[in-house]
DNA sequence: CCGTATCCGCGCCGATACTG
DNA sequence: CAGTATCGGCGCGGATACGG
């Protein structure tokens, strides 16, 4: 497929859209905005990211891998050490995934607050 | 449950992860992020997010009502039309998806080449 | 035009067991 | 420690039909 200068996440068929996915994918978030501190162990990553599962966890890293975004370092050592750290694209992706996360958290309260009065709203409505 | 001042989505049970697993869901980031251009219908959200179904635009433009970060505005009218704005916390969090999805879109050369070069790669190291 | 309702297949993802 | 292999449920999401 011809591969434009600039891609476009809202055409279904752009490969800019497939990166946006594992980017966007359930855990891919959570996975590069972890690695800002520095390089982790694959442990350390798991232990991070509540709730996530080893297989996700290897498969994301995987993806990232392939998309340039992180590298995975090897030492000859046992018991064995994978460490992985973010290439130069993946911290640019990650910083800006950060300012999301980091917006959300602050707003938690403001959010979880129009959750509530959008459900008090619509069980009035409901009750004809 | 206890709502902290501030979230944090690493946490499984946090209400910002919930949030942000809405704003990183399959197209909720697209969703925000057609709406930075301003208010738009249903049909015209449909016809920009390519490959989005109706129920899909549908589902996603309730979760992000409920999460305040998006009005709808219906009007009494033959044939109905209904519009969606975002709303001021709406607009915060689409600037932040912007950011991230600009990048992407500015870098999809680089990131396409990183995946066939891993390709290449892996294919060496398979040979043995 | 703007949805909702229903069905249902596929693949995501968790659980478990196993390897180097 | 750092994974891979395999299985299976179940929920996401597409297709279709219908309603206001």
């Amino acid at each position: 497929m011809e591969i434009p200068e600039r891609g476009d996440c809202f055409r279904a068929d752009c490969p800019a859209r497939d990166v946006f996915g594992h980017v966007t994918g359930r855990w891919g978030g959570l996975v590069l905005a972890a690695l800002l501190g520095g390089t982790l162990r694959f442990s350390e990553l798991r232990a991070r990211i509540g709730g996530i599962s080893e297989k996700m966890l290897a498969q994301t890293l995987r993806e990232f891998e392939r998309d340039g975004l992180l590298i995975r370092r090897q030492f000859p050592e046992v018991p064995p050490r994978v460490e992985y750290e973010l290439t130069a694209a993946g911290l640019e992706v990650a910083q800006r995934l950060d300012h999301l996360i980091g917006w959300i958290q602050d707003h938690v309260r403001e959010l979880v607050a129009a959750q509530r009065s959008h459900e008090a709203t619509s069980r009035r409505a409901s009750l004809s």
